[in-house]
RNA sequence: GGGGGUGUAGCUCAGUUGGUUAGAGCGAUCGCCUGUCACGCGAUAGGUCGAGGGUUCGAGUCCCUUCACUCCCGCCA
């Protein structure tokens, strides 16, 4: 019996007894009983472990991924599998309780030019021809819609083929993919609020900071925040300081010169850090720099003899209007500091925004036991794409623009904003949505503006306008990342700590050595041939 | 496509300014002991130091190239 393996699996024959007293072992679950063996046998054995499973130590995904079978007998993955079942069964009941109806939507379906990569199937039956894997079931909810069901759900596979993050699983996840009909933006908000405090108050002992989602303005989120995903765990917030720079007064050539020419000035302010170590300043502007940003400059506010005065490498620059100026604008005080990035708009919206968490983290303002939950709402319908300088749908081209639709300028097409919102919570995206566009006429004029005529829309998104044509209800919906969701409950950093078989980096399944050629057969079947390199 | 980090025994890691035969713990094998419960004790096996090239009397260590994994940027309507 001592010579059998560890993970070896055996049956045992014999009597349960209760130990001797003084073999009892109150730290382990069966501490007070044992075995009387009286015949055991092997029922599967074991090779020398790839990787110990009795261990909480951590171990190279590789190895991880390749024997994920053993990996997922390990405690803590095996846990945050059960609670993965568990929350989606919960929040599946929930949809039911709520009325919602679950259906199922094609996984073969058409390809989609906008948006990510897709994943292509070949077709035997249509040689030439290609299915797609949905990115999402977009348009097959929007029919649902059209069809008369006027609440659908679906823990929904969604597949694109994207480069992977920390929080992106590369080819597949699953979202609560959810629409409902005759709703505007608030009854869509009340649902998943609610699905979402219930969830996260059942599944984890951290604190909500808002039950009741704060709202802010996708314009906002990017002046104060840098990013339309905010952390609001995080209490810093960017200011404009740009116009300071403009004062006669000032003397900072440098970020006045880039002012001059188009650039903008943000800063964070960071309280009572005068007596941080230079080393302190230094490192986050090094820090900025390795980040490919031009650096962060900074100065921190003291109050030499009786007067307020900048302090720092380039605390000469300001004058005591300008660091007034400076202090109202952002309410820093005497003994905080000044974190300042001077370019082009969209440079420092990422560099500050990623500044922003570099900073807290720093200086541990971050309250890792909470849930900041946020509603990102009122984003543009359209922007300009930075290489052809055209107009483009910023985000989902079949959502609804806000206003009264008679009086809607598309001459001038970036002001236009859409009933479009994203849920972020801790700064992870956690889901995004839209009130959609169901008036046909509305679209083509929407598509017009960036480029398509009527007729590239009709024989791109046929089977959707012509079901908008039939008596289409006013709808909209939202689907909420359950892998993220799962994560953020199960307090991991990675997404493959969530996912029960999940592929690597580079998109490959190391256990089932996926993806893998096929045989000649196969691809003649397909019509298919592979340029050998 | 680009940038950073990592790569030494089955696993986790150490390895000094370049210097003898590359080490430890866990695991494995064999044996001993045992009312043990992550047992204990002893012995043994196990290494192309990710790969290739270069510098050097001498490279795990320095240089170049490359591969794998990972994090980030691009990308993800």
């Amino acid at each position: 019996m001592e010579k059998v393996q560890l993970e070896t699996v055996i049956k045992i024959e014999g009597k349960v007894i209760n130990r001797s007293e003084e073999t009892i072992n109150r730290e382990i679950e069966t501490g007070e009983i044992e075995v009387s063996i009286e015949n055991f046998n092997i029922l599967g054995n074991c090779k020398e472990l790839p990787l110990p499973v009795f261990s909480d130590q951590e171990y190279a995904e590789e190895i991880r991924l390749k024997y994920r079978f053993l990996d997922l007998r390990r405690k803590k993955i095996h846990e945050n599998i059960i609670l993965r079942s568990k929350v989606i069964s919960f929040i599946r009941n929930e949809m039911n309780n709520l009325g919602f109806l679950e259906f199922q939507t094609p996984i073969l379906t058409s390809s989609s030019p906008e948006g990510a990569r897709d994943f292509l199937v070949p077709s035997r039956l249509n040689p030439g021809k290609f299915y797609a894997l949905p990115q999402a079931p977009q348009q097959f909810k929007q029919l649902i819609m059209v069809s008369g069901f006027d609440k659908y759900f679906q823990i929904a596979p969604c597949f694109r083929d994207e480069d992977a993050r920390a929080d992106r699983s590369p080819g597949e996840f699953y979202q609560l993919d959810l629409e409902m009909s005759f709703v505007e933006q608030e009854d869509v908000f009340n649902v998943v609020e609610k699905l979402l405090v219930n969830t996260f108050k059942k599944f984890s002992n951290k604190k909500l900071i808002f039950e009741k989602f704060p709202k802010i303005s996708y314009s906002d989120a990017l002046l104060k925040y840098g990013t339309d995903k905010p952390d609001l765990r995080n209490p810093l917030i960017i200011n404009d300081i740009t116009e300071t720079f403009t004062r006669d007064d000032m003397t900072f050539e440098i970020f006045k010169k880039l002012v001059k020419s188009g650039s903008k000035v943000r800063c964070i302010v960071t309280k009572n850090t005068k007596d941080k170590p230079r080393s302190f300043f230094d490192n986050i502007d090094k820090w900025a720099k390795d980040q490919g940003a031009s650096g962060l400059a900074y100065f921190t506010i003291e109050n030499d003899k009786k007067e307020y005065s900048a302090k720092g490498p380039i605390g000469k620059f300001f004058s005591k209007e300008a660091l007034n100026e400076i202090m109202k604008k952002t309410n820093a005080q005497v003994g905080d500091s000044i974190f300042m990035a001077c370019g082009k708009l969209n440079e420092i919206e990422k560099i500050t925004s990623l500044a922003r968490d570099r900073i807290a983290k720093e200086l541990n303002l971050i309250d890792e036991n909470t849930f900041a939950f946020c509603w990102i709402v009122d984003y543009p319908m359209f922007e300009i794409d930075e290489k052809s300088k055209k107009v483009i749908f910023s985000h989902n081209p079949f959502s609804m623009p806000q206003g009264d639709i008679d009086k809607i300028n598309f001459k001038k097409p970036l002001e236009i904003l859409a009933y479009q919102y994203d849920i972020v919570c801790n700064g992870i995206e956690l889901s995004s949505g839209a009130i959609r566009n169901h008036i046909p006429e509305l679209m083509y004029k929407l598509f017009s503006v960036a480029g398509y005529d009527k007729k590239q829309v009709d024989e791109k998104f046929s089977g959707m306008i012509n079901a908008l044509s039939y008596g289409a209800p006013p709808h909209g919906g939202i689907a909420p990342g359950i892998d993220r969701i799962v994560m953020l409950l199960a307090n991991e950093k990675n997404i493959r700590e969530v996912t029960m078989f999940p592929m690597n980096q580079n998109a490959q399944d190391l256990m089932m050595n996926a993806p893998s050629e096929v045989n000649e057969n196969q691809l003649k079947e397909l019509n298919l041939n592979i340029k050998k390199k």
